[in-house]
DNA sequence: TCTCCCTTGATAAATAATAACATTAAAACA
DNA sequence: TGTTTTAATGTTATTATTTATCAAGGGAGA
């Protein structure tokens, strides 16, 4: 098992929350890709093991599992991964290959310095961030 | 005229561009509407002024604009908005209040220092980067 | 066991975006 | 000016993504 599966099993536990089959088969298969998936991948990969599968199964995991933070929507690919750091933080970036896909997170969980002045000074309570880079990555350069 | 649609026919001109009427009319609703908009509801803002107005029109437009830097699509709300730096900058910061949905651009328009090294050490390529914070505004709180 | 509450099942619909091909019109050039 | 080329729009249809709604199931505590 997965560190992040361990990590959620435990979570579930401590706080009460009910790991179901939709679940745990959903943060299992985000974990095990290596790319981000998309709601109708994740379907398809569901079909084996929950029969009639249907959409709000499926995006009622994703919901659970961003709302405490093991995974993450990535907005521009409309796809979703595993918080990799294992931080469960509510923030991160994305550096994303327009060529091949391939998607990192990068490791700084904080907002950068200029954009924390801008808050303060607007006295602007962040609850949640997301930064998305695009380019070309080395590989494909 | 405002600055920005100003700004847009100049480009079209240096730039041999054609400022067709389905451009200049989603660029001038997006630049006087103060909340980003959605495709859809620039499609109902059309419809007065382009007779039988269907989507592969609009989101045209919207691509042209993009593509340029004219407008910016806030992927977490799935609108569109003007570059309101008046900057035509490839990457973006939005801070969204979740309460009353006000959207304003931070005017810091380039990477922050932490990430910009994180690419360099990685050696990828940024074409188009995108900020979006969500929380609470100073008057919803 | 009964009840409450959360979760899932199931059907349908709303919202968002694109594909494909026909048509129009501006631009380029003879 | 007439012809060709190119780019943009018109049109129809479809696909992709997400949500609403209500019925049913199932675990935890009274």
């Amino acid at each position: 098992m997965k560190n992040i599966e361990k990590k959620a099993f435990e979570f579930c536990i401590a706080n009460k929350e009910r790991l179901t089959l939709p679940r745990q088969l959903v943060l299992k298969i985000i974990a095990r890709n290596k790319k981000p998936l998309k709601a109708y991948d994740l379907i398809d990969k569901l079909r084996s093991r929950l029969v009639n599968i249907k959409p709000p199964t499926v995006y009622r995991a994703l919901d659970f599992w961003q709302k405490h933070n093991f995974i993450h929507r990535i907005e521009s690919l409309n796809a979703f991964c595993i918080c990799s750091e294992d931080k469960l933080h509510k923030g991160a970036q994305f550096i994303i290959c327009n060529s091949c896909g391939e998607v990192v997170e990068s490791d700084s969980c904080n907002l950068p310095k200029i954009i924390d002045e801008f808050l303060k000074k607007n006295t602007f309570k962040p609850l949640k961030w997301n930064i998305e880079i695009n380019g070309i990555c080395q590989n494909c350069s």
